[in-house]
DNA sequence: ATTATCTATAGATCTATAGATAATGC
DNA sequence: ATTATCTATAGATCTATAGATAATGC
C-alpha cells in the first residue's frame, strides 16, 4: 500500500486541489475530511499524515484556488476578464470559479492563517490587474491600485449577490448585467486616470 | 412551565432575532439549534414546536435581518448610507450589520426558500434606494434600478472582501476606502442619469 | 527500517423526536 | 384540556488519533 515519494507528493497535491473545488462548492463547513478524502480517492485516516488539521488544509487550498484566478487573469485583457467574471457561466461554475467570490464570506469566520492567504491572493491579483501600481508610492500608482481594488470588490459582490438569489431568478441575471455594464463603462473612458474634480 | 399565548409569540420572535444575529456572526453551519436556543434563553427541545426545521428558521431569520437593513436605509440620504455601510464600524459589527454581506455567500448554498428571502429582501431594498425605479417600465426607471442594484452589489463586495482579510490588515481598510470613494464619486455627478455615450 | 495509506474507533458534536411537566384558558 | 417548554435520547455526523499493513529505499 505504499507508493513512491513522488507519487505521495502528487497525491497530496490532488487532495489540495480536490479540497479547493469542494470547499468552493459546499463551503468550509459543508465538506468533511472523510468526504474530501473519498473524493480524492483516499480513506480519511491518511489525511492527518498529510496535513496538521482541516484548518491547515483550508489555508493551503485557498492559496491554491486564488492562484488559479490570478493565472487566469494574467493572460487576459481587462475588459475581456470582466466580461468572463460577470458572466452566467462563471456564476454557475462555483467549484471552478473565483475562490474569493465562493469563499470570501466563509473566510471572514476562519483563522487568521486562512485570511492571510486571502490577503496575499488579493495582492497577487493586484500585481496582475495593475502592474503599474506595484512599486513606487506616487499619487498615480496609488490611484491605479485603488481602482483595481475597487473593481475587484465590485465584481466579487456581483457574483455573491447573484448567487444568493434563487436559481433562474431574473434578479440574479439583472445583478450580473448591471454590474458588468457599470464596470465596463467605468473602465472605458480612461483606464488609469480618475474622474474626480 | 407554560406562559401566555402573547408571551409565546414574543419568545418565538426572540428566537428569530437571536438567530438572525448569531447566523450573521458565525454562519449558518456555525450555529447549532442547541446553541441558538440557549442564547435565546431556552432549551433546544422546544425549537421544533416553534419551527419546522433549522432551514425554515434560516429563511425566516434572513427576512428579519434584511428587513433591518431596509429600515435603516429608509431613513438615510444615499451618501450618508454609503458612508455608514463602507465604514470600519459596519465591517466590524458582523452580528448587527448587513445580512447580505454577512450571509450572502452562505445563502448561495442554502435552499431556494432561503434564497427567495434574499431576493425579496433585495427587491425591498430597491424600493427604498430608488423609489423612482419601482413601477413603470421606461428606460429611465430601468436605468435607476440598474444603478441601485450595481451600487448594492458593489458595497456588499467591499464588506465581504474587507472581512476576508486578517484583522487589522491595512489591505482590509484600503478596500473599504477605495470602494467608498469610488461609489461616492459615481453618485455625485448625477444620481439618476448614466454617463454612457 | 522507514513511511504512505488503511482500518477501526474515541469523543464530541448536530438535527430531530418522544414523552414528561406545569401553567393557561376554556 | 390544551399547549409551551423541558428532559432525555436516538441516530447520524465530524475531527482526530492509534495501530496495522505493505511497498519503497537504504
Amino acid at each position: 500500500m505504499k507508493i513512491t515519494k513522488a507519487q505521495a507528493q502528487a497525491n497530496r497535491e490532488r487532495v489540495v486541489e480536490t479540497a479547493s473545488k469542494l470547499f468552493r462548492e459546499r463551503g468550509y463547513d459543508g465538506v468533511g475530511v472523510a468526504d474530501l478524502m473519498a473524493a480524492a480517492g483516499f480513506t480519511h485516516g491518511g489525511f492527518y499524515k498529510q496535513f496538521g488539521s482541516k484548518s491547515d488544509l483550508m489555508a493551503e487550498s485557498a492559496a491554491c484556488g486564488i492562484a488559479q484566478t490570478v493565472a487566469l487573469s494574467a493572460g487576459a485583457e481587462a475588459p475581456e476578464f470582466v466580461r468572463y467574471y460577470l458572466s452566467r457561466e462563471h456564476r454557475d461554475a462555483r467549484a471552478t470559479g473565483c475562490t474569493m467570490a465562493a469563499l470570501g464570506g466563509d473566510a471572514a469566520r476562519q483563522s487568521d492563517a486562512v485570511r492571510a492567504e486571502f490577503a496575499a491572493g488579493i495582492e497577487n491579483l493586484l500585481t496582475v490587474l495593475c502592474p503599474e501600481g506595484g512599486a513606487g508610492d506616487g499619487a498615480d500608482t496609488g490611484q491605479a491600485r485603488a481602482r483595481s481594488l475597487d473593481m475587484l470588490a465590485h465584481a466579487v459582490g456581483a457574483i455573491v449577490m447573484s448567487r444568493a438569489c434563487p436559481d433562474d431568478s431574473p434578479l440574479a441575471d439583472e445583478i450580473l448585467a448591471a454590474c458588468r455594464d457599470q464596470i465596463l463603462a467605468s473602465m472605458s473612458p480612461s483606464t488609469t486616470a480618475g474622474e474626480e474634480p
